[in-house]
DNA sequence: CCAGCATATACTTGCTGTGAGTATAAGGGA
DNA sequence: TCCCTTATACTCACAGCAAGTATATGCTGG
């Protein structure tokens, strides 16, 4: 919007134009021996956070700056979720309201040393429902489903409760539907809205059912993390950003061992292998190593070319069915 | 955030909290006739928008209102597109920072009768090389590429030339590469970093080629429509969002040519309805319609309980090969 | 009334992607 | 030396889908 904008401009006038402050918030990922997990501030229950300021240049690099600061941790892929509003967050003093940029950012662990404020968890603490790698986890058919069952049947409307209980048939794969892993965040509102977890909290007394056991986090930052599952577990399938987790250099299993983390379920091997290699998403370094155990595995480097070409077709991966 | 935040507040405090000016910006599209059309206000080259103020309820809401208020047509399906902070709109008297929070929006254009001030314009004015329904558009052969090419040899290094071309060859398919109609925002940037665009305009001297014939917009509304663009090319494929597109009542081939038109190019018809028809996303009327001519095709409408259903299994549209 | 046309609807074919299983190679340790 | 583990290679079978072809049905113009 240019002076050219005349049009909406003077309809705007009518109204205050109002200031905001905004909040740029961080879900950064790594993945070390098979596990994925999240970068955190304060009782391992914070995202790293901060206002975006005059002094920064974009939002992107003031998200930077709040992460190396609060952790010692330099972001390497980053990439936005959401913005939202938060309508209980309005400033008590003055009227305000607070806008949150959400974003997720990939790398890894090793990459530094870290402030002793921060920490990394595995994000199945927060989701101990979404890590399907044995098998589905003993709480899904354990816990969530009669609880959910509960929930369903918590509202006398017949239709309604029909709908509540297609939505948790849908996300958590009852009555043999089969296992989503992309809707994260689909399970974590009905798991919100049915009062499983302490972020619920406001709204609870005695007649709610217990929690589901799992690590709670601020605010709403549990559910940005699991926008951040969702979008990764989804990205993962067509852009090669996998890479952005791995060392320079790894072999192909640490490298399915890797996807799986962040998928929550296991791949074919050899149907891995392959869609890897005739992508041509790798080439060999030369070298081996003997650490794996077993025959001496092949050594890989990611080819940065192939993230130009790959822009087109983009990389699918193999997950098993069962 | 709220008080069990400690951590991450000391360190704010450091910083000056600026305060912030958000704009919220609509991409709004309805296709009629065949023509995916783009909802724009003064000279044909402004997207609807308006400040985010205390009177709003929520980002959508505020949204909603500034879009009737300025067109009289009410929204239907909302979907966040991009959050980015201007750099070149800091404001000249004070220091303050504004940012864009630009949505897509989908509706019907005959909705509401809209108000004088705006007007429907198919994209493809703004995007002529877009548009392969008929095949290859001259334009992109006989403007497009040459220019592309004098673009990329315009730098010296060799290596930044190869990729300055393998750019444009991916995404506007020459070589024999096949078109991925996706791929609207990288084409944009193309043209827009190849100065062939009136919008990149503050750089343009005499040396710079003579621009590619296409409407242009102010500030930076035509990249958002960009983004949209292809937002909404990928998301038909797996989401049912065309039917916010439909009348109530529509024969499949006017489906079929809705979603030709926002795809940009041509699908094989017996397999979009046999794709349509296995995923049940609609179902008969009864009624018929001999206003196509030939033989009268069925009505149909979209089962809105598809909609649940769908979340899990996507709607996979077929695009013809060639 | 009939020919021709335009659209709808149905069936068939062949390729490709991919899930899944099996077999072989190579190194280490008991 | 045998066995275990891991890496690597090959094969099969099924499903999805692009693409082509054929038939049905109603309108229109000569």
């Amino acid at each position: 919007m240019d002076d050219q904008a005349i049009g909406p401009r003077k309809d705007r006038a009518a109204v205050k134009a109002d200031e905001v402050k905004v909040d740029l918030i961080a879900f950064v990922v790594a993945v070390n021996d098979s596990e994925p997990c999240v970068l955190t501030i304060g009782q391992a229950d914070t995202l790293p956070s901060g206002p975006f300021a005059l002094e920064h240049r974009s939002l992107q690099s003031g998200l930077r700056g709040w992460v190396e600061q609060q952790t010692g941790h330099p972001l390497g892929y980053i990439e936005q979720l959401y913005t939202f509003a938060d309508r209980d967050r309005i400033g008590a003093e003055r009227q305000q309201r607070v806008i949150s940029i959400s974003y997720l950012a990939l790398t890894r662990k090793e990459q530094a040393a870290g402030s002793p404020k921060c920490g990394w968890q595995s994000w199945y603490e927060y989701f101990p429902w979404e890590d399907h790698r044995s098998g589905t986890p003993p709480v899904v058919l354990d816990v969530l489903r009669p609880r959910l069952i509960e929930w369903a049947d918590g509202v006398s409307d017949a239709a309604a409760r029909r709908e509540r209980w297609q939505r948790a048939t849908i996300a958590f794969g009852f009555d043999d539907r089969l296992w989503n892993e992309e809707l994260t965040l689909q399970r974590y509102e009905l798991v919100y809205e049915a009062g499983l977890v302490q972020e619920a909290g406001s709204g609870r007394d005695a007649t709610l059912p217990p929690l589901v056991p799992s690590k709670s986090m601020v605010a709403d930052h549990r559910r940005i993390v699991a926008t951040g599952i969702a979008r990764l577990r989804s990205k993962i399938k067509y852009r090669p950003v996998v890479f952005e987790l791995m060392p320079p250099v790894f072999t192909l299993l640490q490298l399915q061992r890797t996807v799986e983390a962040l998928a929550g379920r296991l791949i074919h091997k050899p149907n891995f292998r392959r869609l890897i290699e005739q992508q041509e998403l790798v080439e060999e370094t030369g070298e081996a190593t003997t650490e794996t155990g077993g025959r001496p595995a092949k050594l890989y480097r990611f080819r940065h070319a192939a993230l130009d070409e790959r822009v087109i077709a983009g990389t699918k991966l193999p997950l098993a069915r069962g």
